[in-house]
RNA sequence: GGACGAUUAGCUCAGUUGGCAGAGCGCUGGCCUCACAUGCCAGAGGUCACUGGUUCGAGUCCAGUAUCGUCCA
């Protein structure tokens, strides 16, 4: 048909389907409307990101989840929204506030934070436009945005809550601490990086130790050693005075398991000012704590001649000073990892300070019951252990930033009697003695509130009947990367604030790599970008992808080429409906029902029956690749390189007209339903297809997604298509292996055991055209000579080669084809020749192999006698 | 140092309960056959990292070794 193109164009289709459907309200979701709940959260993507390709295989996977239940007539809903994402949020307008030489202190914070809100509003929509362009089905009506005033109230309330139950308490603590943002960082947000350094030997009085961070001896009131470890035990208890670079100082020897004797000389300087390890032994043995580096990063006036000095700086420096005291031992270079902040990359330095925590044992208990007694699937299983490892082990959660952008801790201190107050309310006036009270400078830890997504987007803290219907989700699609910042708050949030599991089920999908395994990163500039690759590929070939390589349990390789590949599989089914589309001329569905169905027919329904159960398992086990893998199969070399070839016989040359309108209703209800059970996967594509075919609805949408009813099993014509098939495929491998032009017809004859003879008769026309050649079916045949053989389960073929190529080729091919049977025959002969296979193996399984060893010999005595009998030798 | 994972065709990877090893890409040969050269037909290619063990039978289960990776300290 001319005026549809034989190359598919993904840009016209994609830009006109999205908004049709959005406008006709497809993606609403209405509580009150029947059918069982499927709901689903989106794990908010930063305000401030841009699409990259894990919000790209994250959403996908979520679209083909919600997209299939909403067919199946699922009340489905999917809650979209963004996350205010502290840190980075407020990074970027410092940024932009940088550029034209402020600073936030210059705005207040009160301006900054509008300047911040400013910035959302112009820029903060990026994201989700992308994902509309990746075909995203969300709820838009229900967007959410952590900063919103209804999950601020639920933020509040659960902060309050918390507090009077004795979960969240404010103390001094050693934390992370970036100097550069300005704020605490909780363990996670802390990210390991490669360095190097030098390790310096300091001569401490009377022992030696190593260190990598000697500014912090300025800070040190305390020596450790491992309390088995003879070389030091006679020190223990003392107070030794040190010689060091101003004056010197006094540090005690402690006893401690943390020391690893092993580990450098054994000996380790105690600094609980500014090591988490150091603190904790400081706390166990009652050492000061002696603050040196100040939030500024720079040393403190308690540095003596150091302070004001930059603390890198002033690690140059005071090696500088101890060499020439002769204080140095030795200096090793030394490459370990250094903590820094995930959003800025400067190195963190751990700091006492005064932060508000909340316990976490008590809440991780039920969190932990919940996944053991199965209340919380996840999927694959073996993340689980990584859950229950971090779970068990939880430690106390830093939940205060000093940060100006996020929610402010609703606490109000007064300054007159002292008092602390909590409140979910705005308070000016201290309730106590009735004074001016100031509210807690901090913010709270974004994951505090995205930890209340799964209900504060439904509602909660108000009895709302989405929370009713959709609460507790059904799923949560995420990557791994978050499953202890995210998915474990979740649960813990959940339980305490529903009393129930925020989800069912938790599928974690692979991280996507470049083509070489690297974790894709700006720096590294291997970045693939999602929508250059749509705009190059096509939104659905590109979706179709990440679906087909999201295997469990293993990261994600995405080169190039696979993404082409199944832009071509885009380009077969365009073209298969092409052909159909280009052929239903005098079609009816009323007058082809009454016609009768060919084997072929009920052959290529049968395997999209099969097809279609094979999807719907896999997506309910969240096997996404084995879903993809079953219908491009189906799609490419079941239908198209099969049942298209058959359906042009009647189509073109049609013996009857009856035929024709089977083969056409054949193939314009094989093509539909496979388009609906393609649409989750490759949405836009589908509904053009769909649309321009004989259907019933309005969109594919909203058409159901076929169900194993659908189309008939149909065993029979699968066995009888399938010899059919391979008596086809064994005369081209013939043509192919002796290199006979596909212009040459051959003559072919058939010698089928009795019972094949009508199978065969009823399709020599079939494999005439398949085949390229003219068939005579003949029980009683005996082999012409100059002639090729080929056996097909009982059925024996011969191809004439009088005149077309010489013998030689085929004594060649007869050989190779001897030698394989032989080896096969072989391998079953001595599996059999075992007594204690035959003895101890179920007999159905020696029956299976005693069969097949049968079969085999039999193969080989034909070809033998067929190789004999055109003269070559059977040794 | 600890935990987890990986090792299967030239490359990237599947392989659900143990029963003759699969896909896509690439490669080779032949084809512009009236849907598609983003295509069609045929084909080559594997000691399933290594060493033991369990079993009639191991890519699959167990133990160890090597290499790589991730996370945690």
């Amino acid at each position: 048909m001319t005026e549809i193109p034989d190359r598919y164009d993904p840009s016209a289709v994609e830009a006109r389907w999205y908004p049709e459907w959005e406008g006709r309200g497809y993606f609403r979701a209405e509580p009150s409307a029947p059918g069982k709940p499927f709901s689903i959260v989106i794990p908010p993507p930063n305000v401030t990101g841009s699409l990259h390709m894990g919000h790209a295989l994250n959403n996908t996977l979520q679209d083909v989840l919600v997209r299939m239940r909403r067919m199946d007539g699922f009340n489905t809903v999917w809650v979209p929204g963004t996350d205010h994402a502290g840190i980075a949020t407020q990074y970027v307008v410092e940024r932009q506030l940088a550029a034209e030489g402020k600073t936030k202190q210059d705005l207040g914070r009160e301006a900054f934070v509008e300047r911040v809100w400013r910035w959302r509003e112009e820029s903060g929509g990026t994201i989700i436009r992308q994902l509309k362009r990746l075909g995203a089905s969300c709820d838009w009506s229900r967007e959410r945005f952590t900063m919103d005033s209804g999950l601020s109230r639920a933020v509040r309330e659960v902060f309050v809550r918390l507090w009077e139950e004795g979960l969240i308490y404010r103390d001094d603590y050693i934390v992370n601490w970036c100097p550069r943002c300005q704020t605490v960082l909780a363990d996670l947000e802390v990210e390991r990086e490669e360095r190097d350094a030098e390790f310096v030997y300091i001569k401490y009085g009377p022992v030696t130790l190593g260190t990598v961070r000697p500014e912090t001896k300025l800070g040190d009131t305390g020596l450790a050693v491992h309390p088995r470890d003879k070389r030091y035990t006679q020190y223990v208890g003392r107070t030794l005075e040190i010689p060091s670079v101003d004056g010197t100082i006094a540090v005690k020897v402690v006893a401690d398991d943390a020391v690893d004797p092993k580990f450098g000389t054994g000996v380790i300087k105690v600094t609980p000012g500014h090591d988490p390890v150091d603190f904790e032994i400081g706390r166990r043995h009652g050492l000061p704590v002696r603050t040196v580096i100040g939030f500024d990063g720079k040393m403190t006036s308690a540095a003596g001649r150091y302070a004001g000095l930059d603390r890198f700086e002033c690690r140059r420096r005071i090696v500088e000073d101890m060499q020439a005291l002769g204080l140095i031992e030795r200096v090793e270079p030394y490459r370990h990892a250094v903590g820094v902040c995930y959003r800025c990359r400067t190195v963190v330095e751990p700091l006492v300070s005064k932060q508000w925590f909340v316990r976490m044992r008590p809440l991780a208990e039920p969190a932990i019951k919940a996944v053991r007694e199965g209340r919380i699937r996840i999927v694959p299983r073996g993340w689980a252990k990584t859950y229950y490892h971090w779970m068990e082990n939880i430690r106390d959660w830093p939940i205060s930033r000093q940060l100006w952008w996020g929610h402010r801790i609703p606490v109000w201190y007064c300054p007159t009697c002292a008092a602390t107050h909590v409140s979910r309310t705005e308070i000016e006036r201290c309730p106590g003695c009735g004074g001016a009270v100031q509210q807690d400078e901090d913010v709270l830890d974004t994951w505090f509130s995205s930890g209340l997504w799964p209900f504060s987007t439904l509602g909660w803290p108000d009895d709302t009947p989405e929370l009713r219907r959709y609460y507790p989700t059904s799923v949560l699609v995420t990557g791994f990367d978050i499953l202890f910042f995210w998915v474990a708050r979740m649960a813990m949030l959940g339980l305490r604030f529903m009393g129930e599991v925020p989800f069912h089920d938790v599928y974690i999908h692979a991280l996507v790599r470049d083509a070489e395994g690297q974790k894709m990163s700006k720096s590294k500039g291997n970045v693939i970008d999602p929508l250059v690759v749509m705009d190059k590929y096509g939104t659905d070939a590109f979706r179709f992808t990440l679906i087909a390589l999201a295997a469990q349990g293993r990261d994600i390789r995405l080169a190039e080429e696979r993404i082409e590949g199944y832009r071509n599989f885009a380009n077969k089914l365009w073209n298969a409906a092409r052909l159909v589309l280009a052929n239903l001329d005098g079609y009816g569905a009323a007058r082809a029902r009454r016609t009768r169905r060919q084997e072929a027919d009920a052959w290529i329904e049968s395997r999209l029956s099969a097809t279609i159960v094979a999807v719907r398992g896999h997506l309910r086990r969240y096997r996404f690749n084995d879903a993809a893998s079953a219908i491009y199969q189906f799609v490419w070399h079941e239908f198209c390189d099969w049942y298209l070839e058959i359906a042009k016989l009647s189509l073109y040359r049609p013996e009857n007209p009856a035929q024709r309108l089977r083969t056409q209703h054949t193939l314009v209800g094989v093509l539909e339903t496979t388009l609906r059970l393609l649409h989750p996967f490759m949405p836009f594509i589908t509904e053009e297809l769909w649309q321009r075919l004989p259907h019933t609805g309005a969109s594919i949408m909203v058409a159901p997604f076929p169900t194993r009813a659908a189309m008939r099993h149909a065993p029979e014509a699968e066995r009888a298509m399938s010899a059919v098939m391979d008596v086809i495929t064994a005369v081209r491998a013939i043509r192919g292996e002796m290199r006979i032009s596909p212009a040459q017809a051959l003559t072919v004859i058939l010698r089928p055991a009795p019972d094949a003879v009508s199978l065969l008769k009823g399709h020599a026309s079939l494999v005439e055209s398949l085949a390229r050649g003219r068939v005579t079916i003949d029980p009683t045949a005996t082999r012409p000579r100059n002639s090729a053989l080929a056996v097909v389960g009982e059925t024996e073929l011969y191809v004439e080669l009088e005149g077309i190529v010489d013998l030689a080729a085929e004594r060649h091919r007869l050989e190779k084809e001897i030698r394989k049977v032989a080896e096969s025959a072989e391998f079953l002969r001595a599996k059999l020749a075992r007594p204690e296979f035959v003895e101890r193996a179920p007999a159905e399984i020696v029956a299976k192999e005693r069969e097949r060893l049968g079969q085999q010999e039999a193969l080989r005595a034909k070809l033998a006698a067929s190789l004999s009998w055109i003269g070559g030798s059977t040794a």
